[in-house]
DNA sequence: ATTAATTATTAACTCAGGTTAGCATAACTT
DNA sequence: AAGTTATGCTAACCTGAGTTAATAATTAAT
């Protein structure tokens, strides 16, 4: 045998033409049965496989996504958030079942943006993943749009931004927590994340615990605020500023389980026991908060439904033209464990 | 502006033919610098891209690899082995480094096996990932080979399999537990995990274990070896009916992470206590062992050497026809936590 | 039974968008 | 003017997919 078979060999072998092939082969109904039978047949032998280039070129499209994952340019690039790495594994398995492939790729955010996966027909769509400072996506986004790429994004999305969400309700999982603290007596709460407006999700998580806070007559002072991106290291270095005010607090929301559980890391440090002296509780519940110690209580996100409508929504977006769908908000689920109990 | 534009377009915007646009592009020394700088000016005015279908079709090559996720079919396909996750991350890293692009797919063995990504061109080469069962391998290599498909492997090849691998000197890791609970004086040991050779990794570790504990005159009762995949609640199982034969001892290795984590649980249950009862140590360091509780000793893999040596081989056995290049076996290392002092 | 009308199959050809070998042409040397 | 060298053009090629035309088969009509 030589080089690979064409379906111009398997016209030959099956004495019929090659277009013949490439319609039996497709299950087009405009070629028999019997024929489909034997180009199928003769195929195999020959393990002749279809050029998915040729297909894709001819076809226009790909039959892949593609998922982009930004990365904190500030956070060390040695680990990659694991929540994000579990909706990466969901979205391959939603992927997979809907028969496209996935294109993987990291992207810090510093990096020239050179994703143009859907512009050079690599990918028929795009899953944009990340923490990212939404100034930066604002110019990513536009051009998206500008080349008219099918593309649909995790998390908050802002009033007036054009894209395609999929989210968890940040909104009301802060909500969730304060109301925890709340049924606890704990109301004299501190807030590790970025209540900024460059981060959307940590900022909406926020507002929705200030807001219950303060339904019951509560709120976060500011200086019971510090700022950390997802890194367990930042949510350490976090607190310990925090810490180092002298300012006392009962309770402690993460914007993050990772913030968490490096808040948990600096307030034991001091000597302060979590949850006697400090309640503690996170977001997202990553593997590692079943394990902690103590366990993390925080607000669940289903990934793995999550990463079935990203890529649902997605290829809906694909599918039809200019179809304004809904952005999809997911319900947040407290999980509640030692850390605050 | 209507569709795409293609090199056409820039040819005839550049006063030049197509083809001395696709060299341009390519950096072909066979176009004067200065055409060279025009072309690529008008490309980017026109927003042009090189479509990859067409080229790969044209140039029989893809620049993107594949990476197999093999998933244990008996664990519950909610979580993905967080060891893995950890590797895929890596392997994506340095795919991007070398310039190519990754397809992800996972695959649970039970599946068909559609995963002709090379054969398709797709993919220029494949990368074999998960702790398998070898006799399952065996069929899925059998046809690798058969297809000339380019392929490396991750984890502890068999003597005379003719796959690439990449892999931890588990045999080395093994016996650097061994050697730590010796240094303790535990030598009453237990080994959760398969020692059988259905799973060339574990049986390694367990039998570098092994041979370390009969240098010093010791050795694993047979009774106190229990089988599990890699999944905390397959670890706590598996330590579940050690601890029902009520055959007593004070060290035990899990085969990986999980499994210790599992089988700490377990332990605890019964009121021993990790490590005054009970030293344990598992294998991979994936980022839970650090915060569990007790954080677990380890021993640790390099996953960012792994994935770019999975990588680089991968890349060698492309670009060299049929070289025969060596196994790589990477160093592990012994991360000694709370868990066994 | 024979011919026209209809439908089922398949062949022929063009197209998707580049890549590249080989040839032609222009420019430069001596 | 002949020999080099630098440049660019033409056309073939990569492998299938879509479209249209042609042929065969089937049914209807006379």
């Amino acid at each position: 045998m030589k080089g690979k078979a064409t379906s111009f060999d398997i016209a030959h072998h099956a004495g019929v033409s090659q277009s013949t092939v490439s319609r039996a082969l497709r299950g087009s109904p405009l070629v028999n049965e019997e024929t489909r039978r034997r180009v199928i047949e003769i195929a195999r032998e020959l393990n002749y496989k279809v050029d998915k280039n040729a297909s894709n070129l001819r076809a226009q499209q790909s039959s892949t996504l593609a998922v982009l994952l930004f990365e904190d340019p500030t956070s060390d690039d040695s680990q990659i958030n694991p929540f994000f790495l579990s909706m990466l594994g969901s979205i391959t398995r939603a992927c997979a079942k809907e028969g496209y492939d996935l294109l993987v790729s990291f992207q810090s955010s510093s990096n020239d943006w050179h994703a143009d996966y859907a512009e050079t027909h690599r990918a028929d769509g795009i899953i944009l993943l990340g923490y990212g400072d939404y100034i930066d996506y604002q110019s990513k986004f536009a051009r998206l749009l500008d080349t008219d790429t099918k593309f649909v994004c995790w998390g908050a999305s802002v009033d007036g931004s054009p894209e395609l969400t999929v989210s968890c309700d940040n909104h009301l999982g802060g909500r969730l927590v304060a109301e925890h603290f709340i049924e606890q007596g704990r109301t004299n709460c501190a807030f590790i994340g970025d209540a900024s407006h460059h981060s959307p999700e940590f900022s909406a998580r926020f507002n929705g615990f200030e807001e219950r806070l303060q339904e019951s007559g509560k709120h976060v002072s500011e200086r019971k605020v510090a700022t950390a991106i997802s890194t367990e290291e930042s949510g350490y270095q976090a607190t310990k500023s925090l810490l180092a005010n002298d300012i006392p607090f009962n309770a402690l929301f993460g914007a993050s389980d990772l913030i968490a559980i490096g808040a948990i890391r600096a307030l034991q440090e001091v000597g302060l026991r979590v949850p006697q002296d400090v309640s503690v509780v996170g977001f997202d519940d990553i593997a590692i908060a079943r394990f902690c110690s103590p366990p993390l209580s925080t607000v669940q996100q289903n990934t793995t439904l999550a990463g079935q409508m990203l890529v649902a929504n997605l290829l809906n977006l694909i599918a039809e033209q200019a179809v304004d769908l809904p952005n999809s908000i997911l319900p947040p689920k407290l999980i509640v464990r030692q850390s605050s109990q």
